[in-house]
RNA sequence: CGGGGUGUAGCUUAGCCUGGUAGAGCGCCUGGUUUGGGACCAGGAGGUCGCAGGUUCAAAUCCUGUCGCCCCGACCA
């Protein structure tokens, strides 16, 4: 039990004029954070006991699904990182924690990072410890800060530099296992997120910087998260739109056949697909051939798309390059032989065809009997071009950008799009980090294999606010029974009166053995501050005692998602308590 | 990093265009009256106007630079 007078919880009329979005306002007005700077925070009491809960909650499901939990540093020799297979893509996020007089020349690697994450430090422990089949399969979790510079920290705890997450890395004989603890923590967090009341859809994800194969993302419907899922109401199909693909190419497409010859002809000043789709050339956007250039690893590739379609530039991460960016035009010159504007990918048009890693394809082009792409010479574009005729390509492949309305890869009916906030992620990275790491077991035949793994997050903080976002209203939170931080709010009207603060006691105490978490509103106030207060903190139960009340023999109670106001007889009183603490309304 | 915005008391902000005494509300302190949905009265404390330079007799206000923060895009739990 918790005197509010003797706890802080310092709440604010007003919200803090960088707070735009709800659950970001709630969270420095109920007083649960401080901002320390951008994506830095301060946990108060408050908010710091929902993290508790949300963790305990978690670290149940964990341990019920398998997962044994450790911690892991959170300052990495940088060298273990090196050594790891994502060093060049990862450094970007990542701190330097470099020690003062390490006398480093400026643009040095650095001696110590903190960790964004772990797999790079449990590959290595699990290599040296764990060498016969006979110990896996094993999964370790930890609950732990993670630091990532993000590039635009937003939104509070949304996306921020330094965040809660809990952490699973799961180690197995063979894809089969895997396949299995995939499965179980997948389960698991469907488990996690119901108890923790959070309302999740599961998508199909890209991998991102991550690597590995397969994944699928746990999200949370809202309008200001800053994922799109795609998805079919009657199908089911729900994906991220990094990963989602459209029927747009059925399958068995048959593509048209070719037609004239290839020609040229002058576009002077043209560089642009509404340049062309104006008169006097008239060429729609969905006949034109749109030419991107991008630099994999130091050398340049080819992305070709329809005019009218955009480049979801996360699906170029299948191509296998470690970094790739767009090129600059300097770059792009030597080897098309062309500015920007005016290149393509027909045959015997490239100045140096040697000079590309590949001319990848959106599969979306086959659908164009005879397109209109640039001549690799300003000025200057082709018409009657045909795709599989005509181009260079290396593969076709999904490189579009999947637009609301498209039909379902399934079903055909017209997809759907939505904004969700992401708060898990399983992965399942096979041997991508044990090869390179050498975490490699010994198996009943005597063979040295590398281990399976997968890798699993939970943004605990994330959570917090998602929950935030996804229960309050007009007056403030409305937190889950679950991780609310106090699940019974006992409002002392008049603190200073013997028998009314004798009531709080016996229900507080009444509560508490009925499992409940109990805070008393012992304040000096007067009664609107309190009720404002505990509307605005969002405890689901609410005890209110006062004099009024007790004249009349009675004390109130009242759950924070609802509207009426029970009467409770002072006599049935702390067993009503507890009835309704067994049987919570929220 | 690109684009947009913004920095004045613990919080929300007015003043800036058109240079000349920094002002309000909330919160805080003291006293009093109040006491079931953010009370009222009286008094009080609290501001290097983000920072640096410049223009000027004079800069919160104009100019340059810089830093922080917020929003939109790429990154992610």
């Amino acid at each position: 039990m918790k005197f509010w007078s003797q706890y802080f919880i310092p709440t604010l009329k007003e919200s803090p004029a960088d707070a735009e979005i709800a659950s970001h306002r709630l969270l420095i007005r109920a007083g649960l954070v401080r901002k320390l700077g951008g994506g830095l925070y301060t946990y108060l009491p408050l908010g710091l006991r929902v993290m508790q809960r949300i963790s305990q909650i978690c670290r149940e499901e964990m341990e019920k699904a398998g997962a044994i939990e450790l911690q892991m540093p959170h300052v990495h020799p940088a060298e273990l990182w090196q050594q790891g297979p994502r060093w060049a893509a990862a450094r970007e996020i990542m701190f330097r924690a470099d020690h003062a007089g390490a006398g480093k020349r400026a643009g040095a690697d650095p001696e110590f990072v903190l960790g964004p994450t772990h797999e790079e430090i449990i590959t290595p422990l699990v290599k040296n410890e764990i060498t016969s089949y006979r110990d896996l399969p094993k999964n370790f979790f930890q609950i732990a800060t993670k630091f990532r510079n993000e590039i635009r920290p937003r939104f509070g705890l949304m996306r921020a530099r330094e965040f809660v997450m809990k952490d699973a890395y799961s180690f197995d004989v063979d894809e089969a296992g895997a396949r299995k603890n995939y499965l179980a923590m997948k389960s698991a967090y469907e488990r996690f997120f119901a108890r923790v009341g959070l309302k999740t859809v599961v998508v199909e994800a890209d991998t991102g910087v991550m690597g590995g194969s397969d994944s699928h993302e746990f999200m949370v419907p809202a309008e200001i998260g800053d994922d799109d899922v795609v998805y079919g109401e009657k199908s089911g199909y729900a994906a991220n739109r990094e990963k989602a693909t459209s029927g747009l190419v059925p399958a068995g497409f048959v593509p048209p056949a070719p037609g004239e010859a290839v020609a040229e002809f002058p576009t002077p000043g043209v560089t642009t697909i509404a340049g062309l789709e104006a008169a006097p050339y008239g060429v729609s956007a969905g006949s034109q051939f749109k030419t991107l250039v991008y630099v994999g690893d130091g050398k340049l590739f080819l992305v070709i798309l329809r005019g009218c379609d955009e480049l979801e530039e996360a699906k170029l991460g299948k191509l296998g390059f470690t970094l790739f960016r767009p090129a600059t035009a300097e770059e792009i010159a030597p080897v098309l032989g062309a500015k920007p504007g005016s290149l393509g990918a027909v045959r015997g048009t490239i100045a140096k065809r040697d000079g590309l890693a590949g001319i990848f394809a959106d599969q979306a082009i086959r659908l164009v009997a005879s397109g209109t792409t640039g001549a690799n010479r300003d000025g200057f574009h082709l018409k009657n071009v045909h795709p599989a005729r005509d181009l260079d390509i290396t593969s076709f492949g999904d490189f579009r950008r999947v637009r609301e309305g498209e039909p379902d890869p399934r079903t055909g009916e017209p997809l759907k799009i939505a904004r969700a906030i992401e708060v898990g992620h399983v992965f399942f990275l096979g041997t991508k980090y044990s090869e390179k790491f050498g975490a490699v077991y010994t198996d009943d035949q005597k063979q040295a294999r590398p281990m399976v793994m997968g890798c699993y997050g939970i943004g605990i903080s994330r959570s917090m606010q998602a929950c935030i976002e996804q229960s309050h209203d007009a007056d403030g939170i409305r937190w889950p029974w679950a991780v609310a931080p106090f699940q019974v709010l006992i409002c002392l009207l008049d603190p200073g009166v013997e028998e009314s603060a004798g009531w709080a006691k016996r229900l507080a105490e009444a509560a508490e053995r009925a499992g409940a978490s109990v805070l008393v509103d012992d304040r000096a106030e007067r009664p609107g501050v309190k009720f404002k207060d505990a509307d605005l903190i969002g405890i689901p139960l609410r005890i209110t005692i006062g004099g009024r009340g007790l004249k009349e023999g009675i004390v109130e109670l009242k759950w924070r998602s609802h509207s009426q106001v029970e009467k409770l007889p002072l006599a049935e009183a702390e067993a009503r308590v507890a009835a309704a603490v067994a049987q919570p309304q929220a």
